[in-house]
RNA sequence: GUGAGUGUAGCUCAAUGGCAGAGCACUGGUCUGUGGCUCCAGUGGUUGAGGGUUCGAUUCCCUUCAUUCACCCCA
């Protein structure tokens, strides 16, 4: 028979690292929780709608990269590729059993895309994200980038950078996209081909290509921050004095733009030289026109979401190490076996992390067992002990053994193991 | 979608146009009811798959599949 092989991109979570990776996830939980953020679950399969106009229809993510169907009554669906739109969708369908606003949201959970595998980028991804929904104060942008700030001190992260720009709105960046296009329209012919692309469909993309030759000349390209409206100007202006009173570090990068249409005014990226070509570990901004697209009242908002799988690369190994196994039972013959076995039943009623070897095994298999379990105690017994009422508690390191009476085994054992 | 690299034992990797190897792991012994360490022995492969050149291909050529990295894009 052919051996059937998980797909393309998509991964197993094995033993180890799983333990690491639910340690990120409860921190993370505990962390938001912190910030007064509740959590919301939602589908992973939507309605494609939902994400062609949330997304744009022209980014690549929806043009090409969506896992899309028709289901068996004949509506389109798509496996969701983020998680913001769906939020948004749900906080729209719900919003009379919302709390006040602005609401403040987390999730994680899988995003699919169909992309080429390659370092920190796979099919079935995981994002965590959080939003607040209803505010357009700068004060929530500034409590949001002090949470991201303060998950990646948590987890152990400090050596990250953050990154922000401001995008404009709807009134600011249609003439600085002018404006920019103006810049480039002389400099086409030395432009790399993907540029000159870029240059009819998402001219900001230009700024962040990573060809040498398109760097030089997007230096001195106008920066999307210094062409802003009024209220954009004042916006970012408090952002960035907030995370100043903050002590929090960031660098203004001019030239930061972002991948989905629905952004406005604050963007930002955390990113890490650690990973190779995909540097971005979390990322986000504002979307003050996401929720009238999707059919609501203007609703201002913003959010970002971070990239578990990135994460795991980066956070040390010894995190959410797994529990070591803290007692292995050897049992020497079957009527041993009858008796120890409700033993063990009773220590991990106790929660004592433990396990028990074949009955049939000869003592030597069973402690070369116990020693690959990487157990702390062994308890043995054999016929002779049964018989006598009793067994024996060896601690692996130490070497050292105790007789323990059968009467009183459990009370013993975890005096000693957790004494 | 585009480009480059890599596919040999369970894992990490050698080698050669002429009988396919090592280390680790595994099994057993050394050590009859006491693990790790030592020493000894053993199991394990259609060299990713298919085709071509050749007396002979794991090696050279073509195709295909898988995988990795990068571009694109993005968390």
């Amino acid at each position: 028979m052919e051996k059937i092989n998980a797909l393309k991109g998509f991964k197993d979570l094995l033993p180890g690292d799983s333990e690491r990776w639910d340690w990120l996830a409860l921190t993370a939980r505990r962390t938001f929780d912190a910030f007064g953020f509740s959590p919301i679950h939602t589908p992973i399969l939507e309605r494609t709608t939902l994400f062609t106009r949330s997304i744009g229809e022209t980014t690549d993510i929806v043009e090409k990269e969506m896992y899309t169907f028709e289901d068996w009554d004949g509506k389109q669906v798509t496996l969701r590729p983020e998680g913001t739109a769906s939020v948004v969708r749900a906080f729209l369908e719900h919003r009379h059993q919302m709390p006040v606003l602005p609401v403040k949201l987390y999730y994680q959970g899988p995003m699919f895309r169909h992309e080429r595998p390659q370092a920190g980028r796979l099919r079935q991804f995981h994002q965590v994200g959080a939003e607040i929904i209803g505010d357009i104060d700068p004060k929530q942008d500034i409590e949001l980038l002090s949470l991201l700030t303060y998950f990646f001190k948590r987890i152990g992260l400090d050596n990250l950078t953050l990154e922000i720009n401001s995008l404009g709105c709807p009134v600011c960046r249609p003439p600085y996209r002018e404006i920019l296009q103006d810049f480039f329209k002389k400099k086409l012919t030395t432009l790399c081909e993907d540029c000159n692309r870029r240059f009819h469909k998402n001219p900001l993309r230009i700024l962040d290509c990573k060809k040498e030759s398109c760097k030089t000349i997007t230096t001195d390209a106008p920066a999307s921050a210094k062409h802003l409206c009024t209220e954009c100007d004042e916006h970012f202006k408090t952002v960035q004095q907030g995370l100043k009173t903050l002590k929090i570090p960031y660098q203004y990068s001019k030239h930061l733009v972002r991948g989905l249409d629905y952004y406005t005014k604050t963007a930002f990226e955390m990113t890490t030289q650690n990973l190779g070509a995909q540097n971005a570990v979390a990322a986000g901004g504002r979307y003050d026109g996401l929720v009238e697209a999707l059919g609501g009242p203007a609703t201002p908002a913003i959010g970002f979401a971070m990239g578990m799988e990135r994460l795991m690369h980066l956070i040390p190994e010894t995190k959410g190490m797994p529990s070591t196994l803290q007692l292995f039972i050897v049992p020497l013959g079957e009527s041993a076996y009858q008796t120890l076995f409700p033993i063990l039943y009773s220590l991990r009623k106790k929660k004592l992390r433990s396990e028990i070897g074949y009955s049939d095994s000869p003592l030597k298999k069973q402690m070369k067992q116990a020693d690959r379990l990487n157990a702390e105690y062994v308890l043995i017994a054999g016929d002779e002990e049964i018989a006598a009422k009793k067994a024996i508690l060896r601690n692996m390191k130490t070497k050292s053994q105790t007789e323990i009476g059968l009467s009183n085994l459990i009370n013993e054992i975890l005096a000693e193991i957790e004494g």
